[in-house]
DNA sequence: TGAACTCAAGACATGGCGTCTGTATCTTGG
DNA sequence: CCAAGATACAGACGCCATGTCTTGAGTTCA
């Protein structure tokens, strides 16, 4: 039972939170955002997740400027659906109906929280009639 | 950023799909269904996992059998839950509305699950009334 | 009692992941 | 054009999560 590589790590992800929200950064802003106290040390590091991200294609650089312009490469959407089907695929054999009841049932959906899930299913219904 | 050790690893998992349908087994009964081709050594890997397993309160050990019986003390709708409130936690500030909506979008719902969605609404809207 | 099985505690190994070092490359001010 | 400072890049390092194994003690039954 081999332990598979995680999708985006941790420290990763904290990356990719700060250029959803800046569009683009460089090595230097991105290290000052998350690491605030650090050391010059963490812009390798920075530079090395950074690098990790490129290659998983989570990340685009533009090696055109300088210094280099990080930008995200995937939408926080397609992430949190690669993550759901993951869960699904270990804990449901890929269903996703069990997902779907288990947020609907859990506490803390609002009446527009359920009128917009509604909106989408009537969405769907119509296109696939 | 130290990494977060998981909640319920791919290995103890195994062991928690094998209990979800058996009910109660053996050390000797997981062994032989997970490791069929293994050897008597990971007898003491499956001891181990479900010993994991019970810190975590996932587990149950009769001991007043011979040998001692396991059973599942979480049910797999938990871990479910659990597993989605980490993702919105990581990805949505706790949020799930943003899990549904990409789960409803997702390809792979028919019409009886949108049905069956629709009544589990409806009776969230009775009772909340 | 002794053989066979089970339990328990700890050690071990692999590898993921965050971090750091050292060096090459680029840019800019003088 | 050169020196100084910043950035990029490759590789190494170290911690620890996690799956596995070793050893020795406890239990059952013929």
């Amino acid at each position: 039972m081999a332990r598979t590589p995680q999708d985006v790590t941790d420290a990763e992800l904290s990356i990719l939170q700060v250029l959803w929200e800046s569009q683009t950064a460089t090595v230097r802003e991105l290290t000052e955002r998350l690491y605030p106290e650090g050391t010059t040390a963490l812009n390798a590091t920075v530079q090395k997740l950074l690098e990790r991200l490129e290659a998983k294609k989570c990340v685009k650089r533009n090696r055109k400027t300088w210094p280099h312009q990080f930008s995200a490469a995937i939408a926080r959407e397609v992430l949190i659906a690669r993550q759901l089907q993951t869960t699904a695929d270990k804990l449901c054999q890929g269903e996703i109906h069990p997902l779907l009841t288990s947020l609907v049932k859990a506490r803390g959906l609002t009446t527009e929280d359920r009128k917009s899930l509604r909106g989408l299913l009537d969405e769907l219904d119509r296109e696939k009639k």
